[in-house]
RNA sequence: GGCCAAGUAGUUCAGUUGGUUAGAAUGCCAGCCUGUCACGCUGGAGGUCGAGGGUUCGAGCCCCUUCUUGGUCGCCA
């Protein structure tokens, strides 16, 4: 009963093969018992092929054996490779025009009936399939997406090679530091109270690897941020990580592109021609209220404040009197929403903080069906519906607000438009670069601005003297990539000069004391002679999620954690012993 | 932390105005069956209707609380 050897691949069967003695291993995919005849599908990471008992070949012993198979059992058969008849040839197998008279069954491990299907045409409830994960992943469609990403991965370290790029580990145990989310913690056993922190990013450690004169680090790095979970967005994460010295903005864009190209021709088969196009912030959030605009589909945003000045309907006016925008998109094809679904927009743009949303269909008679059409005087209505070209069969829709706050809502009702109306072509892969983002945003809650990429990034040359005067309109030199509406990664050439950082830190509201503790290693070391450098990180999750058409990084990760960053599957986090406790002085407060 | 949705056999779901013993499909178990391929036929087992409380003669259904999961806002340098 020794094992023999496998000699074939289940989906690796095939006409060729025919007459040949083979040793398969794998899953019993189903088992069908006709009487003295069973067919066994049997399934590896590779596909399916069918095994056939026949009670009149076998011995009795082997035949009993094969009638206990059920599904997911383990076994080894040994047998002969056969054509079938022409009209048992099951075309929607890839082996379904051979299978395997088997003349030996070892039973290698028996299996608990599976709590959910192994098989893609299923829609079990995602926590049962996320408990169940190692059994989940059996499935083809996860099995072929692991080594999807495998390809991926593999073809961006052969890509990052040819460029000179050297990859360096940097620690999981590192230092909290202020800004952005939140650490997950680690404690220090030594020294009650003192902590570690998992690395947000490696960013720290890439900037003096530039400094120690590395020239071109990467790096596959895991990430880890304690927010709560999206569809997008996981505790721990990956990033295809690297930093240049002696480069600029474009430098970095370049390798960066090329990255994609590569991905985009060796693993989507797809060409993408370089160099990509190029948007500055304050286009993107103007054209279409996002930092990261899907490009797939028109339906631009425009700035109306001129057009509807002195409109007469009060609620433009006094947004204008304040100082606020009014923006407007038309929907072409939207005039045949309903009543109710055009509220349920309103309903919708009110999430992203706007008071309200006005929108006017124009009747093909010239009539308007509106919101706001009886408080529009003269001829305000037809000069707002021209200078938006929104015609007969079309919808206009108005959004008045502060300025930021108006495009946001206005872009994510033009995102859910595009959707509802079907104006996205889905086959379509838009790659942008998203450019000279402000520096600062003003964090309201706390009254002090913050850093909006992170405090290390560089400044706008031309911008350097309202750092002083007006921190709130300076750029940064840096660049976010996006590709169909979704934020691949971001990057910026940094600070390199000591005097230079300890200003960024001031305007970000840090005492001296404060910088010096949580930084004071970094200023330090720049005074060491720290070239000028730049980098940039990408999500791998997310081009494997995007490039894979997946809805949720959960279907692009192995063992994905869910909103609350519990993983189904271990049930962690979990309690520890008291013990461990003691050793580390924590107390838990209930 | 806020808002919205969902939770009923192993699984996917149905369940009327609150009314008898909560159903279907599939899976599972047993029997029969030699060309199936979602095999077929016959029979069987399988339920804390997420949990707790309330209203009622009576609750899967109505009310309250809570838990779980998803989406979303906040949050995400």
């Amino acid at each position: 009963m020794g094992m023999r050897k496998r000699t074939h691949m289940c989906g690796s069967v095939l006409t060729g093969d025919v007459g040949k003695q083979v040793v398969l291993k794998g899953w019993v995919q189903r088992a069908r018992n006709l009487g003295g005849l069973i067919f066994v599908w049997l399934r590896d990471h590779t596909g399916i092929v069918q095994a056939v008992f026949d009670s009149t070949v076998l011995d009795p012993a082997t035949f009993a054996l094969a009638e206990s198979l059920r599904g997911e059992f383990v076994i080894e058969v040994t047998g002969t490779v056969r054509s079938r008849a022409a009209d048992a040839v099951n075309e929607k197998m890839a082996t379904g025009a051979v299978e395997v008279a088997v003349d030996g069954l070892t039973v290698l491990n028996v299996s608990k009936t599976p709590p959910i299907y192994i098989d893609d045409d299923t829609n079990e409830q995602e926590s049962l399939r996320l408990k169940y994960r190692y059994l989940d992943l059996r499935r083809p469609g996860l099995q072929s997406m692991l080594r999807f990403r495998h390809r991926v991965i593999k073809t961006l370290r052969e890509y990052i090679d040819t460029l000179d790029f050297v990859e360096v580990e940097t620690p999981i145990l590192t230092k909290s530091t202020p800004e952005g989310a939140r650490d997950y913690l680690v404690p220090y056993r030594l020294k009650p109270g003192l902590f570690y922190a998992l690395p947000q990013s490696p960013q720290i450690y890439k900037q003096l690897l530039m400094l120690s004169g590395l020239d071109r680090y990467y790096q596959i790095a895991r990430c880890f941020r304690d927010e709560d979970g999206r569809a997008d967005r996981q505790p721990e994460f990956t990033q295809f990580d690297l930093e240049m010295s002696f480069v600029e903005p474009e430098d970095i864009q370049t390798v960066v592109e090329g990255a994609f190209q590569r991905v985009f021709q060796d693993v989507m088969n797809i060409p993408v021609s370089l160099p990509l196009k190029r948007i500055t912030w304050r286009d993107a959030m103007a054209r279409y209220g996002s930092d990261k605009p899907d490009t797939r589909f028109g339906m631009e945003i425009s700035d109306v404040s001129e057009t509807v000045r002195g409109c007469g309907f009060n609620v433009f006016e006094t947004a204008l009197e304040n100082g606020q925008t009014v923006c407007a998109v038309c929907a072409k094809g939207a005039g045949k929403l309903s009543r109710r679904e055009l509220d349920a927009l309103g309903e919708f743009v009110k999430t992203y903080h706007v008071k309200g949303l006005a929108w006017a269909v124009p009747n093909e008679d010239g009539t308007v069906r509106s919101t706001f059409a009886k408080a529009m005087q003269g001829d305000s209505m037809s000069r707002l519906l021209a200078r938006m070209d929104c015609q007969s069969g079309d919808a206009l829709f108005v959004i008045a607000d502060r300025r930021l706050v108006a495009l946001t809502a206005m872009g994510q009702l033009r995102l859910r438009l595009g959707r509802d109306l079907g104006l996205i072509d889905t086959s379509r892969y838009d790659l942008l670069w998203v450019t000279e983002f402000p520096l600062l945003s003003f964090n309201e809650e706390e009254n002090r601005f913050a850093a909006e990429h992170h405090p290390f990034t560089a400044v706008m040359d031309e911008d350097v003297p309202l750092m002083e005067t007006d921190p709130g309109a300076v750029r940064a030199k840096s660049y976010d990539l996006v590709l169909n509406g979704v934020e691949m990664g971001s990057g910026s050439i940094r600070i390199h000069q000591s005097d230079l950082q300890s200003k960024m830190f001031s305007l970000i509201g840090l005492t001296l004391e404060e910088a010096q503790e949580k930084f004071g290693f970094l200023l330090e070391a720049f005074q060491y002679g720290t070239p000028p450098h730049g980098g940039f990180a990408f999500g791998i999750d997310r081009l494997v999620m995007v490039l894979s058409g997946a809805d949720s990084l959960r279907d692009v990760l192995a063992f994905p954690k869910i909103q609350n960053g519990v993983c189904l599957m271990m049930d962690t986090p979990a309690n520890v012993q008291q013990q461990q406790l003691d050793t580390l002085k924590i107390t838990v407060d209930k």
